[in-house]
RNA sequence: GGCUCCGUAGUUCAAUGGAUAGAAUAUAAGAUUCCGGUUCUUACGAUAUGGGUUCGAAUCCCGUCGGAGUCACCA
């Protein structure tokens, strides 16, 4: 049942039999705080117009009223305007019981509303790097939660695979390559392709040094340079089809793709479509079309296409070349209408930087100035960039942490951490391989969603991977621990039941409640695309129950009825631990 | 300069306009050492700043100061 509509329907009768006209949006209804005794809270101020008394005594009478109407709600308390209300055992028992009973506990009814979120939309030009993993994470875990929340999720990724970046590398391997390919020095593909990318720039700047020398102005310079002239020629022809470079250009690709999909799938993130920007960079132009015969749009005398947001408070925007090429902009738009038709969607989520959000504020003013309402279906769910102890990402310095890398040195930490503490040792080596990648993508993956997106965030792989705090690690313990428990249980040929509870310790009605909780957490964080709200309820119980475990013996609790019940509640607890890490794309081992 | 976002304990993070601003970590003191690396208690410690709206503001509005991003015929 929903708790939660359960207590403001009682409030709202009640408040209805005493002042009147009320209307649901002035029951505040909130969980009691710790610091006080009560299970929900109704604050009363809003009610206060209405009963035209002091904020205790309207607390007070409609607390005697609800608690009089509803057998469930056994007493309450008021401090100031506050009306705490307290539940009964056998509430909280019957609850239990439903969520032992219920296989798919936590996952709503299909909604029927389509969203597509598109994340990760690399460069083909260079490996991924540490923010590409808090945007992949992202995109995966807010998937998971909208699925959760009964939507259905098209998971797409835009791969950004044409236009002069690519035709740098591809250059730079021509000139300098000799041939090589991920085969020939067993180079990961992508890195393979990015060290061209690095090389071309490296070439690049000597050549202009070289030019600036011979008496040509730097900025002259830059834009003839002999390489940089090569890399546009290229580029010219790519897009007339030339079948040479278009074969170089899938050749190159495909390295590119191979060494994703292994970084994919050592982040555990993957895709249900996949689309290619050499394919949809030519749409939107019929939106151009259309915008000048709306005149929304103008074109200058150079033939190029704007639309001017001045009065917007933005600026005039390119949407069209002087020769008729599109930019990034009209083939977003060209797009979002394509997908929005070809999908049937409801919503476009869009995961990308923050150094975006001012191309993401066009894209949808153009989009409803052109008369598309759905235009305010697109949210750009924009994060901040992730920064390390030893200071900012800079490529220009070399201080790029490689996700390849990065995931690596996770496991290895946690392998190094296991090891040291003997904790594996009957393990088969498959066992540990599996259990140290958990225990170091988990730690990772936590310490990123934990966080709001927002946010720039400081990422501290050594905090991260603590087994104390709030952290991934903790929380996979704490569930290892359960596992633990219910399996030495097992051997001891113990059941689970739930029924029975008899007596209720207070903190075994925390527990309940916590795990109630579920539900209303997994819908708060597909409203507000927050993983770290998942995050933050998972701490939040993993501490409660430790609390729990270190003070109350399961095992060796001699009332059987007591044990059986103890022993479901740790299974209960282990099962939403799971399932809440799943959401957030963190898997939970048994033993660690 | 225009626009957008962010400023919370030493540090890293929380807080649908609600109660005494929570954790974690670090530091200091104490208890415990029992199903897995303990756990618990206590102390210390923060809303950048000035106004406004409200019964009530870290949160909403305006100003100031600090930081980030962006303002390309790049993507």
């Amino acid at each position: 049942m929903n708790i939660e509509k359960y207590i403001s329907d009682a409030a709202l009768a009640a408040a209805t039999a005493l002042y009147g006209e009320v209307t649901p949006a002035q029951i505040q209804l909130q969980k009691t705080r710790k610091e006080f005794e009560g299970d929900y809270t109704i604050v009363t101020f809003p009610l206060l117009k209405l009963s035209r008394k002091s904020p205790e005594a309207t607390a007070t009478e409609l607390g005697e009223r609800i608690v009089a109407d509803n057998e469930a709600i056994g007493g309450f308390n008021v401090i100031k305007g506050f009306l705490n209300l307290s539940l009964n055992d056998s509430f909280w028992s019957e609850r239990f019981e439903e969520i032992v009973a219920n296989s798919r506990y936590g996952e709503a009814e299909p909604t029927g509303r389509n969203i597509m979120i598109e994340y990760s939309s690399p460069n083909t030009n260079k490996p991924l790097h540490l923010g590409h993993i808090r945007n992949n994470l992202l995109g995966y875990s807010v998937a998971q939660i909208l699925s959760a929340n009964g939507h259905n999720v098209i998971k797409a990724n835009l791969v950004n695979d044409r236009g002069i970046h690519i035709c740098k590398s591809m250059v730079a391997w021509l000139r300098y390559g000799n041939g090589a390919t991920p085969e020939s020095t067993g180079k990961k593909g992508d890195h393979l392709v990015g060290d061209y990318y690095v090389e071309f720039d490296k070439h690049y700047k000597s050549e202009i040094k070289d030019l600036v020398a011979g008496g040509m102005s730097e900025e002259e310079a830059k834009k003839q340079a002999p390489i940089m002239l090569e890399a546009q020629e290229m580029l010219r022809k790519w897009e007339a089809q030339d079948e040479e470079v278009r074969a170089l250009w899938h050749k190159m690709n495909s390295w590119v793709y191979d060494g994703f999909d292994v970084t994919y799938k050592a982040l555990g993130v993957d895709f249900d479509k996949i689309y290619y920007e050499s394919q949809t960079y030519l749409l939107g132009k019929s939106l151009v079309e259309e915008g000048l015969a709306k005149g929304i749009f103008f074109r200058k005398e150079d033939g190029s296409v704007w639309i001017d947001l001045t009065a917007d408070g933005l600026d005039q925007k390119l949407l069209l070349r002087g020769d008729g090429t599109s930019v990034y902009m009209t083939q977003d738009l060209g797009t979002a209408l394509q997908r929005v038709k070809s999908e049937s969607l409801d919503e476009i989520i869009y995961v990308v930087g923050n150094e975006q959000n001012y191309h993401f504020q066009v894209l949808k003013l153009v989009l409803k100035k052109l008369g598309y309402e759905w235009s305010d279906d697109i949210y750009h769910l924009s994060y901040g960039m992730v920064e390390l102890p030893e200071g900012k990402m800079k490529s220009r310095e070399g201080t790029v942490v490689d996700a390849d890398d990065l995931v690596a040195d996770m496991i290895s930490t946690a392998r190094d951490m296991s090891q040291e503490l003997g904790k594996l040792d009957g393990c088969t080596s498959e066992e540990a391989d599996a259990i140290c990648s958990m225990v170091g993508l988990g730690a990772l993956k936590y310490f990123i969603l934990k966080v709001d997106p927002k946010k720039t965030m400081l990422f501290d792989p050594r905090e991260s991977i603590d087994f104390n705090g709030n952290t991934g690690p903790f929380i996979q313990y704490t569930h290892a621990r359960i596992c633990s428990v219910l399996r030495k249980a097992e051997e001891q040929g113990i059941e689970c039941v739930a029924h029975g509870t008899g007596s209720m310790l207070a903190e075994e009605r925390e527990l309940i409640k916590m795990l109630c909780d579920y539900p209303a957490t997994v819908a708060a964080a597909g409203e507000n695309f927050a993983p770290s709200i998942i995050a933050a309820y998972t701490y939040e119980l993993c501490k409660a129950f430790n609390g729990y475990y270190h003070d109350h013996s399961i095992l060796r609790e001699e009332n059987e009825t007591t044990k059986k019940m103890r022993l479901t509640l740790a299974q209960q607890v282990a099962r939403i631990i799971a399932k809440s890490m799943r959401l957030l794309g963190i898997d939970v081992p048994e033993r660690m």
